[in-house]
DNA sequence: ATAGTGGATGCAATCGGTTTCATTCTAAAG
DNA sequence: CTTTAGAATGAAACCGATTGCATCCACTAT
C-alpha cells in the first residue's frame, strides 16, 4: 500500500492532524515539530492523496472546461485551442489544473456538467460559448456554482461573462465593406443557436441600416462551424443572388465562402470581397491572405480564467463581465468597387 | 447540504451499501429493492460524488495528458490540438473524461506527473511528447503507473509507445528531395533532446548514405519548435551554405524557414525546395502550399488513448507499441533541378 | 496558592462513498 | 423436523485526508 499520512505520523510520532496541518504550514504548530514530519516525509517519499484531500477540504484546484459541441469538433477549429491556450497560462499561474469533459452531444454535455458539480470535480467552470436554448447556463446559476461563460448569454442577469463587444465587431467589419463601395454584401454565420451568430448578425443589419441600405433576407445564410458549413452556406446564396461581398463571421468557414465563390466561378477578391473573423494563424496565408477581424482569442481565455479564478478566491470583482476589444486586420481578401 | 447516499437509503429504506449496490446495477439485489432504491435517487435528485467514490474504488475514469514544454506553447502548434482531438475520441467514446495538468517547464511537468500519479488523479497517462533526458518515463515505469508515450521513447523497454516510423518518414522526404536532383539538402529539425528529431535526422543521413551523398554537419541545424525557431536555423545555415532544398520536421518551423529563405533573396521554391512534416491544416494554404509528410496526427491520438485504455481494462495487448503510417503529401514547395 | 491565558498537539467526527463479511430468511434436501 | 444452501440485505471497516473541540502544559497575574 501507499504512504499515507497516518504512516508519517507514526514515524514523526505525532498526530495525523499534526501532519495535516504540518502539510498547510499552519502557523500552531511548533518548528521542531515541522521539521521532524518534514523530515520523515521525505523520508516515507510521502505525498498527499489529492482524492482524499479534495472530499475532506471539498477543493480540488481544478477548472472545468466545458465544450461546445463535440469535443472532437471543438478541437478541428483553432479558435478553441487558442481560448484554452490563454486559459492554461491563467490556470498555470494560479495553480490549478484543467478538466477537459468530452462529450459527443448537447444533452450529453449537460450531463457532463452534472457530473463535474453535483460530481464535486471542480471548483468551477467555464463555458466555452453560449448558446441561445442554452440550459446550462440556467443551470448552474441556481445550483450557485461559479461559473463563468465566454459570450455574452441571452439572459445574462446573475452570471459572469467574457465576450467582445460582436455587434460593434460585425459593425465595424460590414461598415469596411460599404465604405469600399459594396452595398450587395452577404451575411454568413454559423448556427443561430449560439448567441454571437446573433449578435453579429444584429451588427450587420445595424451597419445596413446606418447606411441607408435595405436589409435582404436573401442575402442571409448560416450553416455549421467548418469549412463545409461555410462552402455550403455560400453555394446557397450564390444560386439565388451575386453580392459583391460577404462577412462571414468565422474565418475556418471562409475559407469555404471562397472556395465555393471560386467553384462558382467568381474570383476572390476581384468580383467578391470577404471579412472574416478570428484571425486564426491560417488567416494570413490563405489565398487571398483574409481580412478579418481579431477577437483577441487569447485574451478571451485569458480573462474567463481570471474572472473565474477572481470569483473562486472571492476577490472583489468590478463588474460581472468583461469585454475584449477587436481590431480589423486588413489583408487582400478585400477591395473597394 | 448536499443528498448523500445515506438521505437515499433512509428514503427508500434500505442500508447505504444497497444503495451503493444498485448504483452499481449489482445482480445480488432484487429487482423490487431496486426500483424502490431508484425511485428514491430520482425524488431526491441524488446525484454519486465523484471524489468520495474514486477515494473508495481507487478509480477516477479520467486519463491525464501531460504535455511538452509549457502547455501555452504546446497549443500554439497545431499538432497538439489535433493529436488531443484523438484522444478526446476515445475517451468519448470509452467514457473517460481528460486532465490536463498545466506546467511551464521541464521540472513543473515532473511535478504535474507526480501530483496526478501520487495525488491518485487519474487512472492512466499519456505523455505527449517523449525527450531523450525525460525522467518521466523511468518514473512512471518504476512506479508500474500505466502510461503510454506519443513518441518511440529512447530506452522503450517496458514501456507503451506510439509513433510513427520517424526514420523511415524522413528517409521518404529526403529521398524524394534526392529523386528530384537535390544533392545540397538541409535538414532542420526541433531540439535535439527531443527523440523524434534524432530519429529524423538518422532517416535523413541515412538517405544520403545510400544515395552517396556525404554528409555535412554545416547544413544541419536545430532550434526551437516555432515559426521563429525555424526562421533563426534557416538564417544561420543560410549565412554558411547554399542548400537546395530543406527537410524541416516541423510544417510551423518550415514557414519560418520560408520566410528566412524569402529575406535572404532566395525563391520558394525556385531556388531552395522545402519538405515539412505534419501536414498541418495551414500548411495546404501557404505560399507557396507545402509539400509535407502527413504522420496522422489524429491517429497518433487514437492509438495511443486506445492503447492506454486496453491497458486500463487489462485486454490482450498484442504489442507494446503502434506504428502508425505516414504519407508524402506532395504540393508545390519542391521542383526538380 | 489559585485562577487565567495562550501555545502546542491530540482525539474523534466527518467528507461520501465501496466492499468484506455476517446475518436473516426462505425453501429445498435429508 | 432438522439441516443446509443460497439469495437478499445490513453492519461496519475502510479509503486518506481535514477540522472543531478538548486537553495538557507552562507561565503570568492576582
Amino acid at each position: 500500500m501507499n504512504v499515507t499520512i497516518k504512516d508519517v505520523a507514526k514515524r514523526a510520532n505525532v498526530a495525523p492532524s499534526t501532519v495535516s496541518r504540518v502539510i498547510a504550514d499552519n502557523p500552531r504548530i511548533s518548528k521542531e515539530t515541522k521539521e521532524r514530519v518534514w523530515k520523515a516525509m521525505e523520508e516515507l517519499g510521502y505525498y498527499p492523496n489529492a482524492i482524499a484531500r479534495s472530499l475532506a477540504s471539498k477543493v480540488t484546484n481544478t477548472l472545468g472546461l466545458i465544450m461546445p459541441r463535440s469535443t472532437e469538433e471543438a478541437f478541428s477549429n483553432p479558435f478553441f485551442p487558442e481560448v484554452m491556450r490563454g486559459i492554461s497560462v491563467v490556470a498555470h499561474r494560479e495553480k490549478y489544473d484543467l478538466l477537459l469533459s468530452t462529450s459527443g452531444n448537447q444533452e450529453e454535455e449537460k450531463e457532463a456538467v452534472i457530473n463535474m458539480v453535483k460530481g464535486k470535480r471542480v471548483d468551477g467552470i467555464i463555458l466555452l460559448s453560449s448558446r441561445t436554448t442554452d440550459e446550462l447556463i440556467p443551470w448552474l446559476r441556481d445550483e450557485k456554482f461559479p461559473f463563468v461563460v465566454i459570450g455574452k448569454p441571452l439572459d445574462a442577469k446573475g452570471v459572469y461573462w467574457v465576450d467582445n463587444d460582436n455587434i460593434g465587431a460585425s459593425k465595424l467589419a460590414t461598415n469596411y465593406l460599404i465604405k469600399h463601395g459594396h452595398r450587395e454584401i452577404a451575411f454568413i454565420s454559423g448556427s443561430l443557436e449560439y448567441v454571437v451568430s446573433l449578435d453579429r448578425l444584429d451588427g450587420y443589419k445595424l451597419a445596413l441600416e446606418e447606411n441607408g441600405i435595405p436589409f435582404k433576407r436573401e442575402l442571409v445564410e448560416q450553416d455549421e462551424f467548418s469549412e463545409d458549413g461555410g462552402y455550403r452556406a455560400m453555394m446557397r446564396i450564390l444560386e439565388r443572388e451575386k453580392p459583391t461581398a460577404v462577412v462571414v463571421t468565422d474565418d475556418v468557414m471562409a475559407f469555404g465562402v471562397i472556395r465555393a465563390a471560386i467553384d462558382k466561378g467568381y474570383g476572390v477578391p476581384e468580383d467578391i470581397s470577404i471579412v472574416g473573423f478570428n484571425n486564426i494563424p491560417l488567416s494570413a496565408f490563405a489565398n487571398p491572405p483574409l481580412t478579418t477581424v481579431d477577437i483577441s482569442t487569447f485574451d478571451l481565455g485569458i480573462k474567463s480564467a481570471e474572472l473565474l479564478i477572481a470569483r473562486l478566491k472571492q476577490k472583489e470583482i468590478e463588474s460581472d463581465h468583461i469585454i475584449v476589444p477587436v481590431k480589423l486586420i486588413e489583408r487582400k481578401s478585400c477591395v473597394s468597387r
